[in-house]
DNA sequence: TGTACTTTTGTAATGATTTCAAAAACGTAA
DNA sequence: TTACGTTTTTGAAATCATTACAAAAGTACA
């Protein structure tokens, strides 16, 4: 936990019980978890927990740029506490969804858009079918 | 008009009425619409054109490959009636979509990930402010 | 302690999207 | 042309993630 605080600190953030929770829990699951997992995760260790207290924990760490929000799953969308440039892949077999490392990681920052002044944030992702969902498929 | 029913044929989608003026709405106006700016417009032509026969084609279009389905906007799903590979750049000044052009198209192939064994689609996408919307800040 | 400010909480509202079953349109064979 | 099975459209109702809001709780500091 002492990482996630000082890791709030570090963005600007007041580190209350719930962000610090909610950081933490970013920065142990590289899983892309949706608000409602990580509201049933946290409620455990923090029963008063309230899913609006997620809600505006997200969009403040989001805000601040302490972490990613991503838009590649419809319904929901998904967080990431890992920050640095890399895509994303969600299998709709499973729907998990996979980090992606880039060969070329200037290629993002090379193609910005010509008529933008100021870019706050890009996103790649792919969609399709893991290997594992692919055999299973196969029966 | 005609243009719009062999599209959609040369996709084996059968061509009615509602599904012709939807693919040459989008084949026509490349300003990736959502479900109800394309509504909106279209029921002016067909006035008993329902909001469900919309998001009805929308999707057997976008499941046949016709079209493309953008997740920039978290609001709204946006749609893209042309289909080449490009990227997107969303103003969160005006809200308006920008057509982006790739240097090099094949990036997006290239960095396909290791444990897919098949790919749906790819989507990269920018946000940020666009150099109008950034002029009138400096009021 | 007291006070001002920040944060959390729970309920209610919002609004895009989906569900569903009936009505309409269509295709085709007799 | 007519009848019949299939496809498509329609509109109302339901769903559900997210937001709005105001009260309650927590925090900092004099």
């Amino acid at each position: 936990m002492i990482v996630a605080k000082e890791y709030l600190q570090s963005y600007g953030i007041r580190p209350s019980t719930q962000r610090i929770a909610v950081m933490h829990y970013l920065l142990t699951h590289r899983t892309h978890p949706t608000v409602d997992e990580i509201y049933h995760e946290l409620v455990e260790e923090i029963p008063t927990l309230s899913r609006t207290t997620v809600y505006n924990t997200l969009h403040l760490l989001y805000e601040h740029g302490a972490i990613l929000a991503l838009s590649i799953d419809e319904a929901n969308v998904r967080f990431d506490g890992y920050t640095h440039p890399h895509a994303h892949f969600l299998c709709c077999g499973c729907g998990k969804v996979y980090d992606v490392d880039l060969d070329d990681v200037a290629f993002v920052q090379r193609n910005t858009p010509k008529n933008a002044a100021t870019i706050t944030e890009a996103q790649l992702f792919y969609k399709g079918l893991c290997n594992v969902c692919s055999a299973k498929r196969q029966n």
